[in-house]
DNA sequence: ATAATTTACTTAACCGTTTAAGTGATCAAC
DNA sequence: GTTGATCACTTAAACGGTTAAGTAAATTAT
């Protein structure tokens, strides 16, 4: 059976097309009555107005983009839901794109926004992306983007991120008042803001919390968790090895974890683990895992209402502002036996 | 600056419309001087086509919808990795929608597909969903429809499963053969297609592998960890105690380990455990947890690669096909101590 | 040499909505 | 009693593409 358009109501009734759009949009042109015969044919016939006519016209197309390194990561799963239960409730539709930490796909991506295709864009930056035309492009058509947690410092607009200087400085702090002496760091970029920020941390702490000359120990991983823990492997097995461990993506405590396990050393008496992570089943790990848990539903959310409220003015630019919300530091038995 | 449309392509190079948007399209109506003048202006002037322009005009909008219960699952999270794999490849944009188990959200979802916005939709059906009018009705637009995982078996379709029974009469199995004898499942639903599976995989391991009556125990959660880490507790607390559990889905691992540590039960030794998992922590908990692990990221794969075989037919109508590709058991901690 | 075909376009309708502008009828105002 | 509003619509253009049908010129076939 062929889709009810408004033409099809138009007929029915004797009216014409515009006054059936007007009054299912409740325009004070229509007359009670009609309004009321309108409504019930159209719940009748289960009309539904086809999607793309309505934003072809408006120019308004009521969908979002969420562009993410990844998807199969707590912190972004969480987010996906802050972002979809602000976008459901707007009765917005939500378009993902993975980026797969490539800056070539973020670029494709990013290019498609410039006609009409999503109204604004949510996104979390690249390890990869150290250039940014795409995004001055992007913004040259009018559309707004909030960054969320990896934030692109140069581009003046809305940007949601956590304290992560703050928590990078405590979870060091943390380490080295559990004793550790030689702390290192695994990182996974070195343009990523959010990098930068937790090395920093990373580093004002040792400088402020060890007497001597602190060994800054930054350790530069990648996407593969083979490589990954065979990196890590090495760098455990060597004499002066790390007697603690920032892990600053989620991930990258499994190989951490197994290193440990494969090279006889035991968390927390060797060696004390801290990770970045919004893994549910980090209180259940073996041992526990002590935690810079990020407000990762809360980070979405933020960014979607930040989004929507720029979108829901008539001129639809966005402030430079920036919203930080912090994370918490959750203490686990990686890090002090036993808790 | 004003978007870049054909029209101006067209004034530019004093063409009408139609060559322009013939000539983009390679068409053998136009010379191949003037395609190369086209081509040469579009790439100058960064022509990006409206994207709903032609989706109106053609019936078809090269976007696909996932509909998915929840995304903080790592089932879920690596399908939509394969099944964006695919879209991204295919052209296709990718629409999101999460259900969070509630039947009315389905749904309204479905409804929103009835008028052109999607080409294709590849669902996970709720724990609630018991009845499929709004699946027919979507079907009746000639809208295809892959399953993945959750199925609608009364449906004709295609749908991506894995072997569940034999899963879970190879996890029970597993149970019995470590030496439990009060072996417990616990299910999140009782219409939902792997549930069934699951449960009946589980009943006729136990009769085939018990010798005397054996007592089916099936315990129901819901969504709250708190509500099901208390339900536990009571269970865990009685007499005659399961001695081994098995979880449907991976959520429940947490509440079941929590609750374990708090009755100072120890797993494997009081209690076994296998859950239905694909975290990828699975080796690194406390104990190490035997998982039956999902072919997560095939799955959405093949349930994408489906949906796009009937897309790029004509007539595009899907099979009532079944597609099943096996899941894994992996023996760990949880059942056999030390492994 | 004329008819038939091919080439390389143009014209115009169309997809399904929205909306600015127009219209005829009714009613109030002065 | 003409002017001015107000009401409840209609007309038609527009959004930005796609495509069937048409066409003039060049080429090929007979």
């Amino acid at each position: 059976m062929d889709n009810i358009t408004l033409k099809m109501l138009a007929k029915e009734l004797n009216l014409s097309t515009a006054a059936i759009s007007k009054a299912l949009r409740d325009s004070h042109e229509i007359s009670f009555e009609t309004k009321r015969r309108v409504q019930e044919l159209a719940t009748r016939l289960n009309y539904i107005p086809n999607a793309y006519a309505g934003s072809l016209r408006r120019k308004k197309s009521k969908t979002i983009a969420v562009v993410l390194p990844e998807v199969a990561d707590s912190f972004f799963s969480l987010a996906i839901n802050g972002i979809e239960a602000v976008a459901e409730e707007k009765g917005y539709h939500v378009l993902i794109y993975l980026t797969h930490e490539h800056f070539d796909r973020e670029q494709a991506i990013l290019k498609n926004f410039q006609n009409g295709r999503v109204d604004g864009v949510l996104m979390s930056l690249t390890a990869e992306t150290d250039s940014y035309q795409h995004i001055c492009d992007l913004s040259s058509k009018q559309i707004p983007l909030v960054f969320f947690d990896r934030i692109c410092e140069v581009k003046d607009t809305a940007k949601i991120t956590t304290n992560d200087f703050e928590s990078s400085y405590l979870a060091t702090k943390h380490l080295i008042d559990c004793g550790c002496r030689r702390v290192a760091i695994l990182s996974i970029s070195n343009h990523l803001s959010i990098s930068n920020k937790r090395l920093e941390g990373y580093e004002q702490a040792l400088k402020a919390h060890l007497p001597d000359q602190p060994p800054v120990n930054v350790v530069f991983c990648g996407n593969d968790p083979d490589t990954n823990s065979l990196f890590l492997k090495k760098i455990m097995g060597e004499e002066e090895r790390p007697d603690g461990i920032i892990a600053t993506v989620e991930k990258l405590t499994t190989s951490i974890y197994l290193t440990c396990k494969e090279l006889a050393l035991s968390i927390p008496e060797d060696v004390k683990v801290v990770s970045f992570s919004n893994n549910s089943s980090a209180p259940i790990l073996n041992p526990s895992l002590t935690t810079i848990t990020q407000p990762a539903f809360e980070m979405g959310r933020a960014a979607a209402n930040t989004l929507f409220k720029a979108l829901e003015k008539k001129n639809g630019i966005l402030m430079n502002e920036n919203l930080v919300i912090p994370s918490e530091l959750i203490v686990r038995g990686s890090t002090v036996a036993g808790a």
